[in-house]
RNA sequence: GGGCGCUUAGCUCAGUUGGUUAGAGUGUUUGGUUUACACCCAAAAGGUCAUAGGUUCGAAUCCUAUAGCGCCCACCA
């Protein structure tokens, strides 16, 4: 057993004990599926190999192990799979960092050389993250840890590629991409990011002879204008629609129909537009739909092309400048203006992106696919809207991203999933180079697609095959990713029937996944790939729940981020304020899917809290005085009202708690946990078992104390696992089983009134001293007229006098006489004094106040019983209970008013 | 331009299907060496629930509009 003191620390201190209890959950085996229940799995979403943890890391540790731990205790099979992700081009950009800074680029080293720094790294990266995701006490199955490259995922990715190669939705084509400049590479379209900045917005005639004027913002692009477009409404132009002109362009030639277009806005600039398929995406599908002829003007340097006069070789910015100089000299600048503008740039390096018609490679959304019917659209809609393949729809929490994720799959163009970068998954597309049979000529490119390596062209034999340079977006792998994890060896994926078949135990087992749990920021970016891909593939939804957090910002509420220098690491936070501490302050008080701030003072308020379970503990095993690990039964006929209501509390906490985790609800569970903890035991049951001392007490002490670990532990494992072991338990925490409500159902019965009224008393007491201004050393004497609780208060007696009311000689009877110059408290049709301490000013102030408060309250619930409409309307239970409440307060103010009148 | 979220105590946030005098943490004030904890205990102050309408017997909660803040999507040539 870790690291057990024989004498107790006043403080918990969680840098001696964490990692030693780690290694005993591991050394268990209890992060591996056990039993024979139903399955239970979450596949960690796959932090990148690209540095270190971050807090949505460490938000979507701790909140994924909550609900793991929860359901492993509830004998669920359960599995946490984790892993790490490639992250292409992120990874191969920050090595690419490091190497400028030794003045090198890739291309120096060479694919082979580059990819070996690049292994390298992320190995390194990898190292750090996992030791970081064990430091938040993630209880996850290392024996099955996948990597988006290794082996096992790399078949799955083949796999997949070929099928969809296959069934021809993946197809090769030139289309107009956003192209980084820098990096060399595409980016899908979430990949762009935009900047809002003012550019000028160029307003001129192509030539003299050219009867109509266009507006733009890139002159540099117009020199490859094939077309302008109007809206087919504009009746300025409708004249023109159709024609075709051929204009001299500052001596570039240019041949420009005129097409009408619905996407034309006619208030913009002119209402007509330019069109320039090769360079904006707009004036590509324009293009498409009229059958425009498709000039590219810049090169995959951002360099205008050959044959463009006097312009070629030149930046795009130096073009820019030429034409808008040109078309001044000529007279056709008609206008120049500063307009605000969004610029779209690479989100890995903030280079504006150069639209380009390039050869890639693309999953086609809209087709149907042979085998199901349906397009992978379809099909994703579907998964979430209605249910696929006999699953109930996907769910999602919290709702409202639902409409966010159909807006999105619907207006979902074709996917480009290559990428220009050397990390990653190869395309696995080979190339005959043979010209033995004169088939296969250099530039044939005809495709030979496979999921082992060929070794020779099915066509002519030839063995010179050369595989596509490009990789796979990062998404296609990771998209793979709920089912390619539960593959055990590239052996068990295979085709079968058209779809792909994971022939492994932990597939069978635990696909579905139940709950697919991120940063709602992800939304887009993965969860809806997955949908796709695992629709498509192997014809079942990827997982039953998605569960979406919000982002984590800083105290002021900024995102963090390394410029700004706020951000807070998980694992400094951990080592300062320990682990569970952290944990907390990720959890409780926040809401699904909104963002959240965290600060040290967030967390260091949970290390208190954690510090008080921890005296709780020592209170109660100091109290029994044994550390015995068994419970003996609790003899429910020598139980006091304190007891009762502890108990009943406790039952309805573990009820609370069960509900609350099974609908996501952490925050509410944690708060509900914490207010029981901190005030009904501690400040309360704790306190009143100093005085109560009952054969009984001692084991309902352990009871909670061992019932309340279990339910803490999902949210702190380390510190209740370590007072577990404090109680002289042999088993471990993490392998107990969840308190079942429906095994002490007799404490469901208990009634917590009696206590509860009691409590209220000490308070009111324990007020009224304080606003007499009484000194705390200060005994005094009490009567109490307890009327019909006479035998409640006589009993209570003990609690009354210790529990910090000062109270020394205590009288109870039924009824009395008033007793004068005494302070005097109305409470729970009680009427209590505290004699020979009274401070009349002060009482007076305070009986006064008092009055104001009933009086208040009593025209409130006057006011509502005397509408006619509350007593018809509203409920009969409703009314009685109002009729009630002011019965009640009538008579504390006439006792009020009374003792009042002394004055 | 389209959509979403937020606006509740000085600060950070809860508030489940409308129903006691709207809660917590933190901060503030007052007072406490009380044999688990000063990382503690007790008490208190502090809110026209953004604004204006509406629905209802009853609204922080449902509806409409407005304002401010934040985010997402589309993108304007």
């Amino acid at each position: 057993m870790f690291n057990m003191n024989s004498k107790i620390n006043k403080n918990y201190n969680p840098q001696e004990q964490e990692k030693g209890i780690y290694e005993e959950w591991e050394k268990s085996g209890a992060f591996s599926p056990r039993g024979k229940g139903k399955g239970y799995c979450i596949v960690m979403p796959p932090p990148n190999v690209t540095g270190i943890l971050h807090m949505g890391h460490a938000t979507m540790l701790v909140l994924e192990d909550i609900l793991i731990r929860f359901y492993r205790m509830k004998g669920r099979r359960t599995l946490w799979l984790p892993g790490t992700d490639h992250a292409a081009i992120a990874t191969q950009t920050k090595v690419e960092k490091l190497l400028k800074e030794k003045g090198l680029t890739r291309h120096d080293l060479g694919r082979e050389k580059f990819l070996e720094k690049v292994r390298d790294f992320a190995q390194k990266s990898h190292d750090t993250i996992a030791r970081q995701i064990k430091k938040m006490g993630a209880s996850c199955d290392w024996s099955r840890e996948a990597f988006t490259l290794d082996e096992v995922r790399t078949r799955a990715v083949r796999t997949v590629f070929k099928m969809m190669y296959e069934e021809g939705l993946i197809y090769r084509g030139e289309r107009v991409v956003n192209w980084c400049p820098r990096c060399h590479s595409t980016l899908a379209d979430d990949e762009v990011e935009y900047k809002q900045q003012k550019t000028k917005l160029y307003t001129f005639r192509y030539s003299p002879d050219f009867p109509l004027v266009i507006s733009t913002t890139r002159p540099e692009t117009k020199l490859g204008d094939t077309a302008v477009a109007v809206n087919p409404q504009d009746e300025r132009y409708k004249k023109y629609i159709g024609k075709t002109f051929k204009v001299d362009f500052l001596g570039v030639p240019l041949s420009l129909k005129i097409v009408a277009d619905r996407s034309v806005e006619m208030d913009f600039g002119t209402g007509a537009l330019g069109v320039t398929p090769a360079h904006s995406l707009v004036d590509w599908e324009i293009a498409q739909n009229n059958g425009l002829e498709i000039k590219k003007v810049i090169d995959e340097d951002g360099r205008i092309r050959k044959g463009f006069g006097e312009f070629s070789g030149l930046s795009a910015p130096e073009a820019r400048e030429r034409i808008a100089q040109r078309l001044e000299e000529a007279g056709l600048l008609l206008a120049v203006e500063e307009i605000d503008n969004n610029l779209s740039l690479c989100y890995r390096c903030d280079t504006p992106i150069e639209p380009l018609p390039s050869q890639q490679w693309f999953i086609d959304v809209n087709k149907k696919i042979p085998r199901l019917k349906k397009s992978i659209k379809e099909l994703s809609l579907e998964a979430v809207e209605k249910g696929v393949f006999g699953r109930p729809p996907i769910r999602i929490f919290p709702e409202r991203f639902k409409k966010d994720y159909f807006h999105w799959m619907e207006n979902l163009r074709d996917w480009c999933i290559s990428r220009q970068i050397w990390y990653g998954h190869q395309i696995p597309v080979w190339y005959c180079r043979g010209r033995d049979k004169g088939c296969c000529q250099v530039g044939c490119h005809q495709p030979i697609v496979s999921v082992e390596t060929p070794r020779e062209c099915p066509v002519c034999g030839s063995k010179d095959l050369v595989q596509d340079e490009d990789t796979l977006d990062t998404w296609f792998s990771s998209g793979l990713w709920t089912f390619s994890t539960l593959a055990q060896s590239p052996e068990q994926i295979k085709l079968k029937g058209g779809k792909l078949v994971i022939d492994s135990p932990d597939f069978r087992d635990f696909h579905p996944t139940q709950v697919l749990e991120t940063g709602r920021d992800i939304l887009f970016f993965w969860v809806a790939r997955m949908i796709i891909m695992t629709t498509y593939a192997v014809e079942d939804i990827p997982f039953f729940d998605v569960y979406l957090h919000g982002l984590v910002l800083d105290k002021d509420g900024k995102k963090m981020s390394k410029s700004k220098g706020n951000v807070i690491d998980p694992v400094e936070m951990t080592e300062e304020y320990g682990t569970d501490a952290t944990r907390l302050s990720l959890v409780v008080g926040t809401t699904p899917g909104n963002d959240f701030r965290i600060s040290r003072e967030k967390i260091q308020s949970y290390q208190k809290f954690v510090n008080k379970l921890w005296n709780i503990a020592r209170f109660i095993l100091q109290a029994e005085n044994k550390r015995s690990g068994e419970q003996t039964e609790v003899d429910n006929k020598k139980l006091t009202v304190a007891d009762k209501w502890i108990l009943a509390n406790l039952w309805s906490v573990m009820v609370t708690v069960k509900t609350a985790l099974k609908k996501y609800e952490f925050s509410s569970a944690g708060e509900v946990l914490r207010r029981f903890t901190w005030e009904d035991l501690a400040d309360w049951y704790l306190e009143v078992s100093k005085f109560e001392k009952t054969e009984e007490k001692g084991k309902i002490l352990g009871l909670v104390l061992e019932n309340l670990l279990k339910l803490w532990h999902p949210f702190m494992p380390f510190v209740t696992e370590r007072i577990w072991a404090e109680m002289g338990k042999k088993s471990l925490l993490i392998e107990e089983s969840w308190p079942d409500s429906r095994d002490f159902n007799k404490w469901y019965g208990y009634s917590t009134d009696e206590f509860e009224k009691i409590k209220n008393i000490i308070v009111a007491v324990r007020n009224a001293r304080a606003e007499n201004k009484v000194e705390p050393s200060r005994k005094i004497k009490a009567v109490i007229y307890a009327g019909e609780d006479y035998e409640l208060i006589k009993a209570a007696g003990v609690l009354l006098q210790n529990l910090r009311t000062g109270i020394g000689e205590l009288e109870v009877k039924r009824k009395g006489t008033k007793i004068e110059r005494a302070i005097y408290i109305a409470e729970e049709g009680l009427e209590i004094y505290l004699v020979g301490a009274v401070d009349e000013e002060k009482e007076k102030k305070r009986l006064q106040k008092e009055k104001e408060n009933l009086e208040k309250v009593i025209k409130g619930i006057e006011g509502k019983l005397s509408n006619n409409d509350f007593v018809t309307k509203a409920p009969a239970e409703i009314v009685s209970r109002e009729k009630e409440r002011l019965e009640k307060f009538k008579t504390e103010l006439a006792q009020i008013e009374e003792k009042l009148a002394e004055f």
